[in-house]
DNA sequence: GCGACAG
DNA sequence: ATCTTGTCGC
């Protein structure tokens, strides 16, 4: 797909942790929460597996509904910046766009194994890459950074409270799986939490976590390696 | 000072 | 995330 980075997005990645948090700020102002512009036929999974100093990263490409594999890229090479609970995107970001740029396919929708807006700073790695992309994109993490689930959360499939932070609703705790821990699913760009929410449980089968983040994951660590 | 802390 | 054996539960 077309990775063109707007001026007004671009920044550099060798950068202090103290300057990754200012662009944070900087970026999290560019974050839209608004409804999916556009028909989904294609959905993307991303994730990243790291080895000592070398990652692999993956996105994958599935066909809505079916959620059958279209197409996957992969782009291999050296990691520099550490992980840092909050500023994870500095460190997979980089490798994801190699990996994306190398697919044939412009997916509509982009999954990440990560938070979206549920981020001290509003702008966990889904959010990152969606404003850097601007394009709709679902942060999908198997556990918490930040905020408070409200209340208890019903054991059924498709249940979900909202996850609270500092008096903002920054996403959701979900149910996609009865006697499964929740996955916490936030909004990472040009998209609205309920959607969200809808699209995490229409593309995830049979097990905790949707089928593109699922997929993207095991190619990420597998075979290769 | 103490606890929490995506991947 | 990665390392890494067996084990508890449906």
């Amino acid at each position: 797909m077309r990775v063109e980075i707007p001026s007004h997005c671009r920044h550099p990645w060798d950068v202090t942790p103290e300057e990754a948090r200012a662009i944070q700020v900087r970026l999290a102002a560019r974050v839209r929460e608004e409804p999916l512009d556009r028909a989904v036929a294609t959905v993307a999974g991303l994730d990243m597996g790291v080895r000592r100093e070398r990652g692999r990263a993956v996105a994958v490409v599935l066909a809505v509904p079916s959620l059958s594999l279209v197409e996957s890229a992969v782009w291999e090479g050296p990691i520099h910046f550490p992980y840092v609970p909050g500023l994870l995107s500095f460190r997979e970001v980089p490798g994801l766009l190699r990996a994306l740029e190398r697919l044939h396919t412009e997916p509509d929708l982009l999954f990440t194994d990560s938070q979206g807006r549920a981020h001290p700073r509003r702008l966990g790695l889904a959010s990152h890459l969606g404003v850097l992309l601007d394009r709709p994109t679902i942060g999908v993490a198997k556990a918490r950074l930040c905020g408070q689930p409200q209340g208890e959360l019903p054991e059924l499939r498709g249940a979900w409270v909202p996850l609270v932070d500092r008096g903002q609703v920054i996403g959701a705790a979900v149910r996609t799986r009865p006697g499964a821990k929740p996955v916490y699913v936030s909004v990472g760009h040009r998209i609205t939490l309920a959607e969200a929410v809808e699209w995490t449980l229409r593309c995830t089968t049979h097990y905790r976590l949707p089928e593109p983040t699922r997929l993207a994951d095991r190619l990420s660590r597998s075979s290769g390696r």
